[in-house]
This record gives structure tokens, C-alpha cells and sequence, in this order.
DNA sequence: GATCCACGGGAATACACGGATG
DNA sequence: CATCCGTGTATTCCCGTGGATC
């Protein structure tokens, strides 16, 4: 069943359209094939990459601006198109056995949220190199290492790796960064993509250019939320004057107004609804946290976070008072099968990463006073985001 | 047999408070 | 008054173990 299906399915027989047509259309974590508004940035972009016309490989460059600014919507987007124009015009690099070196670079991109260790980086890059897929387990760092120098050894023009968010909280920074690139052949050049300005990052000691890129301004930021309305949600869903609404409290954050935007639609749609209105929106205003953390990262935790955080927004505040408490909380639902200090250990760790907030509540008067557990992502696109996965 | 990495579990450490001590 | 101490919690830290896969 597909999602379009499942959807209908649990709505029920559709009498007239559907509110909610693709949820994964109004998916902050997920881009369109064409971001919109990013024109100009797509262009600098190019311009920094002008080389690979010419068969050459560019300089390192980084690309940096605010959260929700479309950086990783445009470098998806422009290395997908980049790697089909690229293996259309070059012989293939996938297979050793051809002698014929690529003309143009190739382009590869990782994104460092998932991607956390050394082993895990070279073998993102290796596993979008060459055809057959890429052992996780049974090989070592190392033969990985080696097996990039064979590839790249016979490639003459090179690849560039598009390497997402550096320098967050559980991702390589700018020095690590660096190592992990000297230990690729030398032709391998990278564009990093982060938050952080170039003036306070080591990145820029090894990067020929800086492309930045500013936050939406308002009417771009209303028509990246109407296209995805029209990619996601039945005709006339959404008002345009909520959804400048929406676009005015995101602040020029594109994801924070698709998470707001998505809320709304699931709030309607639960109401059975076939648009969104005012209250809706302002219901979903009211349960995003400011600031948020990107869905992007909280996806992105592995399985059994995941599932504490899926307990976790089910829970009643009352019973997150303390960490303690909400521990138990989490550990009573048969979802779970962690120990309850495991699962405890896990919320510590992902108020250290942001995930969640740890706000010291009022003393007892015995021992350290309790930290109370808050979200600091959206709850409502989390919960139905990770019930529709597979 | 090798390899990577998530898990588990608890030990070690930090903190807050009230009361005792010098 | 300043400091120390004991108690009860909260928080951090560490490292061996085991699953999964080749």
C-alpha cells in the first residue's frame, strides 16, 4: 500500500477529496526536484562549480546559511541533476575492469546525520561509486579506505563529495572534516554544506569559496508553502492569507512553516475537515516549539531512539516532570523493550544533542532537584512521520 | 574469524539541601 | 559565620558484550 492509499485507507471511504493527499509532500525533511526561491543560490553555486565543464574538478567550497534557509533542498537537487548530466556525458567509473577514464567529475553526496563515523563515510562514498553494494559489516575501515584509492586511482577528472550538515551537534566538524578528506586521493574535492559563518569556522582555511545563502524572505517563504500545498493537499486547502500567516511566524525558516503547515493539515484532516482554518493553524503555531531542531536530525537517530521519542510525545506532560518519571513513562509501554536505564540514559543524551530540553524544575526539598523533559521538535509531524514509515 | 556499532548496566561523579561542627 | 558532612537525587562516563553481516 502506498501512502496516497493508506491515507484513503484510514480515512475511510472518501466522500468528496481528501484533505491530505501526500503527507510526504509537506514533509519538511523532504525537497521538491526544484526548490523554489533559490534561484540566485543555485546560480552562484554553478558558477563555483563552472570547472567541471571543462572536465576539471572545482575547488573545495562551502555553503552556509541559517537553519530552514533551503541548502540542503538546493544541493540535493542541483548534485542529482549534476550526476545525471555527469554520467551522461562521461565513460562509467562503475566498473574496474573498463580502462577508459570519466572526463567530467562525478558527484557524490553525503549527508553527515547519518553518516557519523569514519567506516560510515567512506563507505557512503564508495557505495555511490561503484554498482554493487557496499558490505557494512565483515570489512574494515581500512579495505574501504583502499578500495576508494583503486576507483578513484582510475579516474582521471575526479569527484566532488557534497558533504551536509558539518560542524552540528553528533556530526563531524571542520577538523574532522579535513582528516577525513586526506585520506582520499587528491583528486577528490568537497562543498560543504553548514550553519556555521565562515569567518568562525577552519573550514574556510581550506576552502577556495563561500556561498551564502539568507533566510526567506516573506513572499518567497508564502510561495514555498502554497507549492507544497498544491504538491500535498486538496485544492483551495489552504487560504493564502494563513499561509502568509504561517510564513510570518516562521521567520524566513522553510522548515519550521512546513512543520507548521503539515501540524495544521493533520490537525483539519483529524477533524475531518476538508481545509484548514484558522484554529488549526493556530493550534499547530501553538505546539511547535521556537526554536525547533530539525526533523531532519531527529529521523535521522537510530531505530530505538526513535521509538523513545515515539513514546515519549504520547506521554502526558503531567508524567515528565522529571526524567526519572518520564523514564518510567516510556518503559511501562510494551513498545519498548529497552531496560528502563537504557532508555534513561538515551533521554540524556538527547537533551545533550537538542532533541529534547531538560528544564530544572522547582527544588524538592530533598536531593538535586528533577529536570522536567520537553520536545524540542514538532510532535505532530514526528508521530505521523514515523507511523507511515515502513 | 573479522568487523562495526548499538546496548546494557552500573560505577563514578556532581549537585542541592539541611544540619552539625569549629 | 563559614565550612564540612551526610543523605538523597540527578547526571555523566565507561567499557565489555553481543547482534548482524560478510
Amino acid at each position: 500500500m502506498n501512502l496516497d492509499e493508506r491515507i484513503r485507507h484510514r480515512r475511510g471511504q472518501g466522500d468528496g477529496q481528501q484533505l491530505v493527499r501526500d503527507y510526504s509532500a509537506l514533509s519538511p525533511v523532504s525537497h521538491l526536484d526544484e526548490p523554489s526561491g533559490r534561484g540566485p543560490v543555485m546560480e552562484r553555486l554553478l558558477d563555483h562549480l563552472e570547472p567541471i565543464f571543462d572536465g576539471q574538478l572545482p575547488p573545495n567550497g562551502y555553503l552556509h546559511g541559517p537553519f530552514g534557509s533551503g541548502k540542503s533542498a538546493v544541493v540535493t537537487s542541483l548534485f542529482d541533476h549534476l550526476e545525471q548530466f555527469s554520467s551522461g556525458t562521461r565513460s562509467i567509473i562503475h566498473t574496474s575492469t573498463r580502462p577508459a577514464s570519466p572526463t567530467t567529475p562525478g558527484f557524490v553526496y553525503v549527508d553527515l546525520r547519518g553518516t557519523t563515523s569514519e567506516f560510515a563515510f567512506y563507505h557512503d562514498v564508495l557505495d555511490a561509486l561503484v554498482d554493487e553494494s557496499v558490505p557494512h559489516h565483515g570489512i574494515s575501515t581500512g579495505e574501504i579506505r583502499d578500495r576508494l584509492h583503486d576507483i578513484l586511482g582510475l579516474s582521471r577528472a575526479g569527484v566532488v563529495i557534497g558533504v551536509d550538515h558539518v560542524d552540528e551537534p553528533n556530526t563531524f566538524d571542520a577538523e574532522s572534516l579535513v582528516d577525513l578528506f586526506a585520506g582520499l586521493p587528491s583528486n577528490v574535492t568537497w562543498l560543504a554544506v553548514g550553519r556555521v559563518p565562515p569567518n568562525r569556522t577552519a573550514l574556510t582555511e581550506y576552502t577556495a569559496t563561500s556561498i551564502p545563502v539568507q533566510r526567506y524572505q516573506r513572499q518567497m517563504l508564502v510561495d514555498v508553502v502554497m507549492t507544497r500545498v498544491s504538491e500535498g493537499l486538496a485544492r483551495q486547502a489552504l487560504d493564502h492569507e494563513l499561509a502568509r500567516r504561517i510564513a510570518d511566524w516562521a521567520e524566513g525558516n522553510a522548515h519550521d512553516a512546513l512543520a507548521a503547515l503539515f501540524t495544521a493539515a493533520d490537525h483539519a484532516r483529524r477533524a475531518g475537515k476538508n481545509h484548514i482554518d484558522s484554529s488549526d493553524v493556530s493550534d499547530a503555531l501553538g505546539e511547535i516549539p521556537l526554536p525547533s531542531v530539525s526533523l531532519g536530525r531527529v529521523l535521522q537517530l537510530p531505530a530505538n531512539k526513535q521509538t523513545v521519542l515515539r513514546e515519549l510525545v504520547d506521554l502526558d506532560p503531567v508524567d515528565c516532570e522529571s526524567v526519572t518519571a518520564t523514564t518510567e513513562g516510556i518503559s511501562e509501554s510494551h513498545s519498548v523493550d529497552l531496560s528502563a536505564a537504557t532508555v534513561k540514559r538515551y533521554l540524556y543524551e538527547m537533551a545533550e544533542l537538542g532533541i529534547v530540553e531538560r528544564v530544572q524544575s522547582q527544588s524538592t526539598s530533598k536531593g538535586r532537584p528533577p529536570s522536567r523533559v520537553e520536545l524540542r521538535f514538532p510532535p505532530t509531524v514526528f508521530r505521523r512521520l514515523y507511523d507511515l514509515r515502513e
